[in-house]
RNA sequence: GGGGUCUUAGCUCAGCUGGGAGAGCAUCUGCCUUACAAGCAGAGGGUCACAGGUUCGAGCCCUGUAGGCCCCACCA
């Protein structure tokens, strides 16, 4: 053994040097390899503009632990990184960032802006993938794609021209979300409602040619009435039916509107009469196309009331919603305010109020193309973990609607559609602009000036990172993808938009599972936000307690999909699980060191112990290769970390050291070969939660080893299955803890060691304890330990141990309290009583004796034979006390 | 309005296909035992929100109730 390990756990130094040893040698690349079967995930590509948190550190970690095993595993493992140049996030940024220096936006020009965009991502770009290395992502970073380089942009546009050739994509004049403060149209997914406390104004409409009949409307945005183009009654309500056909008085406008039926309206709600101003509601758009209604806009772009707002023009909206129902009252046609809630849309970036608007925007058609992810859920090739998403994704699918893909934005792909200035021909088609008009033949085209929403790219991300639409050997391969990694929170911005396009370009969907995770709140279940300052740096956790620590912390103690706490003590907590795993190796490598073991020792040189330990880790790697398929990451950690723990280093290291200190026992190598088994099989099942501390260690320990990563992942081995031997270890645990436990009731002080006196009828249980004796020694102070088949010669008031295979005797003479110990063994008694009734009823259920599985009615059988054994005993020694 | 989810030890949360309630932290008691005090050995602490139901058996499945959180939503 050439190298040591460091006396204390620090990983601030290892981390990087071993990051640095994986990326030099190459240990992170993926190539198509037909005699491997592929891996492969797509990472979900972090902003430009990004910053690692909380949120990107856990959802990393996921994906980073499942290609680790995967790899380990033997298959091609590929994990796509790249970032997303983030239209309106980034443009927005770019925009505050010049303003800084004085540049406005609209000054500079397109151009100029978009050289300041690039620097802008030139310059941050690379920052958040520097630090996904601090967090030890093994991504296969010489494939590092972003979403507006060339390969994502020709399958932009490919995807642009084809869905237009399909008529998927359209452009029309439709009621769109308006942010008026970033002057962009928005789809319905960066629309957010909140509840807004309102009132409901309630206005009378004088009819015309009827002095002093009204019909009342209630509405909750006043000024809007100023685009009205007719109010609206449901044709069944007998209350109005007279009124529809009759014009009515517009107040403040002149204008004369009509009055409408429509099933629109609810009788219910309000006055049941509806002001239908088609130009700035959604559903009054719909109620004005039905009825052939005009459309009156009466903003502009940014929000203020423009020239057919009369009066009002130039005032902004809320201004001049003052300003209408004050008026409106002056004219006595207010008739009362009543307060209100309701929901508002509001801009997901900036939460400025959306106003409803008609505008010509491009769209794609979503009805087919909805349906076919529909139906793919739940088939082989697509599922959500946990399962419960489903109804997430499918709602939204059944009740989407066109998406609108045009932004009035500079940063991001511009629209390949060029219009004829000549005929106004919409020209679209790949390979950049047309040399003449399709249609007229004349030169004069003009490319549209909008950008397409930044979904628009990453939703095709799975495969344009591997190279689509060309037919590349990795398209070949690794596609499609196999498990997606994402929070809940962008189902619909992102996966929905994956599989349909998936499906309608490729033919599949684009990942066959899609697992979900939740948020990282603060300690007091808050959202981490900027605005609250609440949020944590994963890279200041990685700074003081290490990537590994970080790592386990987030995959510890929570369920898939669910949101979880972050808090400082459970980070300290798994750093002292990686000091744990960091001394105990560095104790076995002491003592391997003294000791050359070059081969497996003699079969008879394994105690059981040894062969209790690996009996163990045999079984731990099914289970935990087991839930690592089904996704169950945090089982899988939990189940690794209590057999490092409390197995492994609580229990074996302890039981074996008696034999390690020894130069003449012969079964010394055994437990040198057993610590170095059970330890790489530890660190291999560790290493895809805790990559660093992990690859020190087993590099460490096997000199001739460059690295852990690629190592075979541990498999079960029916040789290695010790279940007899196994079972004789844990009657020996039950009654070492025994002993300790009385030794703490009874004060025995900790220098004071004790005789031990191990009776039992039982041969085999004889020869366990016989072959255990020394367990005793080491772990529970026994001086001297003697197994016997009966009580001869025992003291009578020895304190006792009952347990299910033997009776413990530990004479502590003059110690011992007589008081003290018949109460604990009528204690022990009643115990024992309600165990016998409780099997003892269950097992008088004759209908559980008939219809439960026969291993349970026998598991039972056998307790109450325990404990009946148990209680005489018990019993016994009483009568002998009392 | 629709849907989801949660309610388990003082706190934060696990609990996989139903078969005797777990972890971390906190508390209490002993220990500086030569890998680790970032540690070791023990202990206390829960009618698993409530009410029904299915079942031989329910923290787990079903129904309802109460409270919390989240998402969706064109009742103006």
């Amino acid at each position: 053994m050439g190298k040591e390990l460091a006396k204390t756990y620090d990983p601030s130094g290892l981390e990087d040097r071993l990051y640095k040893k994986w990326l030099e040698k190459g240990y992170f690349k993926a190539k198509v390899n037909p005699d491997k079967k592929p891996f492969t995930i797509i990472m979900p590509p972090p902003n430009v503009t990004g910053q690692l948190h909380m949120g990107h550190a856990l959802d990393n970690t996921m994906q980073d632990i499942l290609i680790r095993f995967k790899r380990m595993q033997g298959y091609e493992a590929l994990w796509q990184p790249g970032t997303d140049h983030a239209a309106i996030a980034t443009e927005i940024k770019v925009t505050e960032a010049l303003k800084e220096q004085g540049i406005d936006k609209h000054e500079i020009g397109r151009e100029k802006f978009l050289e300041y965009a690039w620097k802008w991502k030139e310059e941050y770009g690379s920052r958040i993938i520097n630090q996904l290395y601090k967090l030890g992502a093994s991504a296969d970073w010489d494939r590092e794609r972003f979403t507006m380089d060339e390969v994502s942009s020709r399958a932009v546009e490919e995807v642009f021209v084809k869905l237009y050739e399909k008529g998927y994509i359209y452009k029309g004049s439709r009621i769109i979300n308006w942010c008026p403060v970033c002057q962009t149209s928005l789809s319905d997914a960066e629309v957010e409602h909140e509840d807004q406390n309102g009132f409901f104004w309630h206005i009378n409409y004088p009819i015309v040619g009827e002095e002093g009949r009204f019909v009342e409307i209630a509405t909750t945005r006043p000024e809007t009435m100023l685009g009205d183009t007719a109010v609206a009654v449901n044709p069944e309500d007998e209350r109005y039916k007279d009124l529809v056909g009759k014009m009515l008085e517009l107040p403040l406008t002149g204008r004369q509107i009509p009055v409408i039926a429509d099933d629109y309206v609810d009788r219910e709600f309000g006055t049941g009469c509806v002001k239908i101003t088609p130009a700035h509601d959604p559903n009054d758009f719909e109620v004005g196309k039905r009825h052939d209604l005009e459309e009156i806009n009466i903003l502009n772009d940014d929000a203020t009331i423009n020239e057919n707002g009369g009066k009002y023009a130039g005032m902004d909206r809320y201004e001049a919603r003052k300003a209408v129902v004050s008026d409106l009252e002056e004219l006595g046609l207010l008739v009362k305010v009543v307060p209100h809630t309701h929901a508002v849309g509001t801009h997901d970036r900036c939460h400025t109020t959306v106003e409803p608007m008609i505008k010509p925007q491009w769209f794609v058609r979503m009805k087919e193309m909805a349906q076919a992810s529909i139906d793919v859920l739940n088939t082989p090739d697509l599922n959500f973990v946990p399962e419960r998403f489903d109804k997430i994704y499918l709602h939204w699918l059944e009740t989407i609607r066109d998406w609108c893909i045009s932004r009035q934005l500079w940063w991001g792909h511009r629209i390949p559609a060029w219009y004829c200035q000549e005929c106004g021909e919409i020209n679209v088609q790949r390979g950049g602009a047309p040399e003449k008009c399709c249609k007229c033949g004349c030169t004069d085209l003009k490319q549209d000036e909008d950008t397409l929403d930044t979904w628009f790219s990453s939703a095709l991300w799975p495969f344009s990172t591997l190279g689509w639409p060309e037919k590349t050997p990795e398209m070949e391969y690794f596609y499609p993808t196999d498990v997606l990694v994402t929070g809940y929170d962008i189902i619909f911005f992102w996966v929905i938009r994956m599989v349909f396009s998936g499906l309608e370009h490729t033919g599949k969907s684009p990942f066959h599972h899609v697992l979900i995770h939740g948020l990282v709140r603060d300690s007091q279940g808050r959202k981490m936000s900027k605005s609250l300052g609440n949020g944590i740096d994963p890279l200041e956790v990685i700074d003081k307690y290490g990537a590994d620590a970080l790592r386990l912390t987030l995959m510890t103690g929570n369920a898939p999909g669910n949101d979880m706490r972050f808090y400082w003590e459970r980070v300290e907590a798994s750093r002292n699980f990686a000091n744990k795993v960091w001394n105990a190796s560095r104790f076995i490598m002491m003592n391997l060191d003294a000791a050359q073991i070059d081969q497996k020792p003699a079969e008879e040189a394994f105690t059981l112990a040894d062969k209790w330990i690996l009996c163990k880790a045999n079984e731990l790697i099914t289970q935990v290769t087991d839930n690592m398929e089904k996704y169950e990451l945090g089982i899988a950690v939990q189940k690794i970390y209590d057999f490092i723990w409390e197995e492994f280093c609580d229990w074996y290291i302890e039981m074996v050291k008696p034999r390690l200190y020894s130069d003449t026992d012969t079964t010394k190598a055994a437990a040198l070969w057993t610590l170095k088994k059970v330890l790489n099989c530890a660190l291999k099942l560790l290493h895809p939660f805790m990559p660093f501390i992990t690859e020190e260690i087993y590099c460490t320990l096997n000199p001739e080893e460059d690295t852990i990563m690629t190592k075979a992942w541990p498999e079960y081995n029916e040789a290695l299955n010790f279940a007899a031997e196994a079972a004789e270890i844990e009657k020996i645990k039950e009654a070492v803890r025994g002993v300790r436990e009385i030794r703490l009731s009874m004060n025995v002080p900790p220098s004071r060691k004790a005789e031990v006196f191990v009776v039992s009828k039982d041969e085999n249980v004889r020869r366990s304890f016989e072959d255990g004796k020394v367990f005793f020694a080491t772990l529970a102070k026994a001086e001297s330990v003697t197994v016997q088949e009966d009580k001869n010669g025992i003291d009578e008031k020895a304190v006792s141990v009952i347990t299910a295979g033997a009776e413990i005797y530990i004479p502590l003479d003059q110690l011992l309290d007589i008081e003290k110990e018949i109460e604990r063994l009528r204690a022990e008694k009643k115990r024992l009583e309600s165990e016998v009734a409780r099997c003892e009823g269950m097992l008088g259920n004759e209908r559980f004796v008939s219809k439960a599985p026969k291993e349970k009615v026998d598991a039972e059988r056998a307790k109450l034979e325990d404990y009946r054994q148990m209680m005489a005993k018990v019993e016994e020694r009483l009568e002998q006390l009392c």
